[in-house]
RNA sequence: GGGCUCGUAGCCUAGUCUGGAUUAAGGCGCCGGCCUUCGGAGCCGGAGAUCAGGGGUUCAAAUCCCCCCGAGCCCGCCA
C-alpha cells in the first residue's frame, strides 16, 4: 500500500476518530472542525488537539481535562490502522500517537515508489496560471537588487506546477516608455555600433551615460532661464550637484564610451525633446522608431536571456508591451474605461479615479486599505497623448486572462499602489472575476549595505557578477575538498553548488522581509545553506553507491532509534509542507523544511551505521530510509530550482 | 502629513495568518569535544533572548486588539 500523503492520512484518521468519539460523548454539541497540531515534544504524540479548552466553555461546569478524558476514552483506535493510541494529557489536550511501524513502512515505500513525484499532492482545483516574473527593463542588466524576482518567480512556478496546475511563465518586455527611448537615442547617436561586451551590460552603460548627460543638459538649460524664483533655482542647483559625481563615476567606469557619447550628444540642442519625440513616435508605430527601439531591446534582451539561462530560469512567453499598443488593445481598454464613469480629464491629462471605484463598489477592505484612506488617482494618458505603464498593464492583464484563469504578478512591494490601481481598473471595467484572480506576489527588494542601486545612475552590481563569483568560490572549495575529481566534474559541481547557494540565500527568507546582500550570506557553505543540503544529498547517494545493491528485504519494524523515527516523521510530513507552501505561495517554507530534514539525516547517519549493519533486514530498512531521504531532498530542492549533485 | 511592510540572542532567520504543554526553534560567530568506523561542506556538547517598548483581551499571548518607538518603501504627465 502506498500513500501520496502519509502524515495527512494520519491526520485524517485522528480527525475522524476524534469526531466519532466526540459524537458518542456529546451527541448534542455540534462541532465544526477539530484543530490538530504538531505538539512541541514527541512524548505528547505526533498530533495533539487543544480544542477542549475552547469546547469546555460551551458545556457549563466541565473542566477541559475532564472533557478530554471522556472523549479520549471513547476513541476507537481499532478502526484506524495508523492510529495507535489517544490519550488525554496536560490541562486538557488529547494526544494522538501514530503506529510508527505502519507509518514508517507506508512513508518509505511510498517515497521509493512515487520517487520524483512523492510529496507533490495534486490539487482538486487545477487551474491555468500565468506567473509573470522578472520582467526587468530591456535597457540594463539584471542587477542583484532585482535578482530575487526570477528566483522567487521560478520557485512559485515549480510549486504550482507540482501541485497540478498548468503554469505558464511570462516575461513582460517593457519596451514602451521614456527609458527605452533614452537608450535608443544614445545608441543612435553612436551610429548603432556592434557591441563588444555582454550586450545587456553594454546597453546598460549606454543607458546610464545618456540618461546622465541628458539630465545634466536639462538642468543646465533650466538654470539659465531667468524666469524663476531663487528657491526653484536652488533646487535645480542641488539636483545638478547630485548628478555631477554620477557623471564622474560613469566616466571613470567607461572612459571611451563616455567621451564618445558626450561628444555626440553635445551636438543635440535638446536631448529631452528628442527622446520624447522618439517615445511618441514609437507608440504611434513610426517605422523608423520601431526599427531602432526594437533593435536596441533585442540586443539587450539577448544578454538578459543569457543571464537567466545561466541561472537556469526559463520562460514560456516573452510579451512585448508595444504590441498591446500597436494592435489597438490599449486604446480599446481606454475607450471602455471612459465609458465607465470613473475617468476624468485634468487639463490635458486623463485620470482614473481609483478611489471612487473602491468607494462605490465597496472594495477598500478587499484590497486591504482602510476606509478613510484616499487612494490616489492614476494618470492614464500624458499631456502629449502617450500612455503610462499602469495604463498599458491594464490591457496586458486582461490579455493574460484570456490565456489563464489565474494571474500571479511577481512584482516588488514598492509597486503596491499601482498594483492596487490596476486591480481597481479591472473592477471598474466589470471584470470582477479577473480582479479576484489577480495576485500581486509582493516581495521586498535586495539591498546592499550603504549603497543605493539604480539602473539610471549606473550604480549596480549585476546578477552575472554575483553568479560568477559564487561559482568561482564554489570551484575553489571543490578543488580543495575533492581534488580527486576530474576537471569536468569539478566544474559541473561548482556551477550547481554556486548557483544553488545564491538561489537559496534569496529564497530562504520570507519574501516580505528585506534581504541585505552580503557575500557572507551567499557564500555560506555551512548550516542552513544550499551547499549544506546538497552535501547531505551527495552523502546519501554515496552510501547508496557503497551498498552496491537495492534494499531487497527491509524490515521496517527494526527502525526503532529516535533519530530514525524523527527522520521518518520528517519524510512523512513533506506532502503537507508542500501543499501549504504551494497553496499559500510560501517558497521559503520549502527551504526551511529541507534544511531541517538535512539536519535530521546528518544526525542519523553520523550515529547509525547503514551499509555494514547486521542483520540484513535492518541494513535494508536503513538503506531504504537513506534512499527515501535522498528522494525527498532532491524533490524539495527541485522546487526551489536547485540541483542535487551526486558528488561534491 | 497619509499609507504599506518589517522589528525575535553579537549577527541572520523560523514560528505570527489559524493563541496552547514549566526548556521560544535553527544557522553564523564564540567556547569545548569527535577522523585506524558508510566522504569532516559533517556530528556531539556549552554559553548567549525580559520575542522593540507599554497597555488590554484570555484559563493561556512572540502570535489577537489599542498605543507608542525605530527602520525600509510608496503617495510622479517614471517604471
Amino acid at each position: 500500500m502506498i500513500s501520496s500523503n502519509p502524515f495527512g492520512d494520519f491526520r485524517a484518521a485522528c480527525n475522524a476518530a476524534l469526531s466519532e468519539a466526540f459524537l458518542k460523548s456529546f451527541p448534542d454539541i455540534p462541532i465544526e472542525t477539530f484543530l490538530l497540531e504538531i505538539p512541541s515534544n514527541l512524548e505528547f504524540g505526533e498530533l495533539t488537539s487543544p480544542v477542549f479548552f475552547e469546547l469546555a466553555k460551551k458545556i457549563p461546569g466541565i473542566e477541559p481535562r475532564k472533557l478530554a478524558d471522556k472523549v479520549a476514552n471513547e476513541v476507537n483506535t481499532g478502526s484506524f490502522p495508523l492510529l495507535k493510541a489517544a490519550k488525554a494529557a496536560g490541562a486538557g489536550y488529547v494526544n494522538f500517537y501514530v503506529d510508527f511501524h505502519k507509518l514508517c513502512e507506508l512513508t518509505i515505500e511510498s517515497t521509493r515508489i512515487l520517487n520524483k513525484t512523492y510529496g507533490f499532492v495534486k490539487t482538486e482545483e487545477a487551474k491555468t496560471i500565468i506567473v509573470e516574473h522578472t520582467s526587468s527593463n530591456p535597457i540594463s542588466p539584471i542587477h542583484i537588487g532585482q535578482a530575487r524576482n526570477p528566483i522567487l518567480g521560478d520557485a512559485l512556478a515549480h510549486l504550482l506546477e507540482a501541485r497540478g496546475h498548468k503554469v505558464f511563465r511570462h516575461f513582460y518586455i517593457d519596451d514602451v516608455g521614456r527609458q527605452t527611448a533614452v537608450v535608443a537615442y544614445g545608441y543612435k547617436v553612436l551610429g548603432q555600433p556592434a557591441l563588444k561586451g555582454k550586450s545587456d551590460h553594454d546597453i546598460g552603460a549606454i543607458y546610464s551615460i545618456t540618461s546622465c548627460i541628458s539630465e545634466i543638459h536639462r538642468l543646465k538649460r533650466a538654470i539659465k532661464m531667468e524666469t524663476m524664483d531663487s528657491e526653484t533655482l536652488q533646487q535645480l542647483r542641488n539636483q545638478q550637484e547630485e548628478w555631477d559625481p554620477i557623471a564622474a563615476e560613469l566616466e571613470k567606469k567607461h572612459p571611451r564610451l563616455f567621451k564618445k557619447l558626450s561628444q555626440k550628444l553635445e551636438q543635440t540642442k535638446d536631448i529631452e525633446n528628442m527622446v520624447n519625440d522618439l517615445n511618441r513616435n514609437y507608440e504611434e508605430g513610426n517605422e523608423e522608431a520601431k526599427k531602432l527601439i526594437r533593435k536596441v531591446c533585442q540586443i539587450s534582451l539577448q544578454g538578459i536571456r543569457q543571464t537567466l539561462t545561466n541561472a537556469e530560469v526559463y520562460f514560456d512567453s516573452w510579451d512585448w508591451e508595444s504590441d498591446l499598443i500597436w494592435n489597438g488593445s490599449v486604446t480599446g481598454i481606454l475607450e471602455e474605461l471612459k465609458k465607465s464613469d470613473y475617468v476624468f480629464q485634468r487639463g490635458p491629462v486623463l485620470e482614473f479615479d481609483a478611489d471612487r471605484v473602491a468607494e462605490d463598489l465597496l472594495l477598500k477592505k478587499k484590497i486591504g486599505v482602510k476606509d478613510d484612506y484616499e487612494i490616489p488617482s492614476l494618470t492614464l494618458i500624458r499631456g502629449d497623448g502617450t500612455t503610462l505603464y499602469t495604463t498599458r498593464d491594464i490591457s496586458y492583464t486582461l490579455w493574460k486572462f484570456k490565456k489563464a484563469n489565474k494571474v500571479i504578478n511577481v512584482v516588488g512591494m514598492e509597486q503596491l499602489l499601482p498594483q492596487q490601481q490596476l486591480k481597481l481598473a479591472l473592477w471598474a471595467l466589470k471584470h470582477n472575476k479577473q480582479a479576484d484572480n489577480l495576485t500581486h506576489f509582493a516581495y521586498s527588494l535586495v539591498t546592499l549595505p550603504g549603497y543605493k542601486m539604480s539602473s539610471r545612475r549606473g550604480r549596480y552590481i549585476t546578477f552575472d557578477e554575483v553568479i560568477d563569483e559564487s561559482q568561482k568560490r564554489a570551484l575553489e572549495e571543490v578543488e580543495q575538498r575533492s581534488p580527486h575529481l576530474s576537471e569536468k566534474e569539478k566544474h559541473q559541481i561548482s556551477k550547481v553548488v554556486g548557483l544553488g547557494a545564491l538561489k537559496y540565500a534569496l529564497v530562504e527568507v520570507d519574501p516580505a522581509k528585506p534581504v541585505v546582500f552580503t557575500w557572507e550570506r551567499v557564500l555560506n557553505l555551512k548550516g542552513n545553506s544550499a551547499p549544506y543540503i546538497q552535501y547531505t544529498y551527495a552523502r546519501a547517494r554515496s552510501i547508496l553507491r557503497k551498498a552496491h545493491e537495492k534494499p531487497k528485504q527491509p524490515n521496517y519494524s527494526l527502525l526503532d532509534e529516535p533519530l530514525e523515527k524523527d527522520l521518518v516523521l520528517g519524510l512523512a510530513r513533506f506532502p503537507e509542507i508542500f501543499i501549504d507552501s504551494a497553496d499559500n505561495l510560501k517558497p521559503n517554507a520549502i527551504a526551511d523544511y529541507t534544511n531541517t530534514l538535512a539536519e535530521k539525516f546528518n544526525s542519523f547517519y553520523n550515529s547509525e551505521p547503514v551499509v555494514k549493519v547486521k542483520p540484513i533486514e535492518l541494513r535494508d530498512a536503513r538503506l531504504a530510509l537513506v534512499e527515501a531521504t535522498s528522494i525527498v531532498i532532491q524533490n524539495s530542492l527541485w522546487l526551489l530550482g536547485i540541483v542535487s549533485p551526486e558528488r561534491m
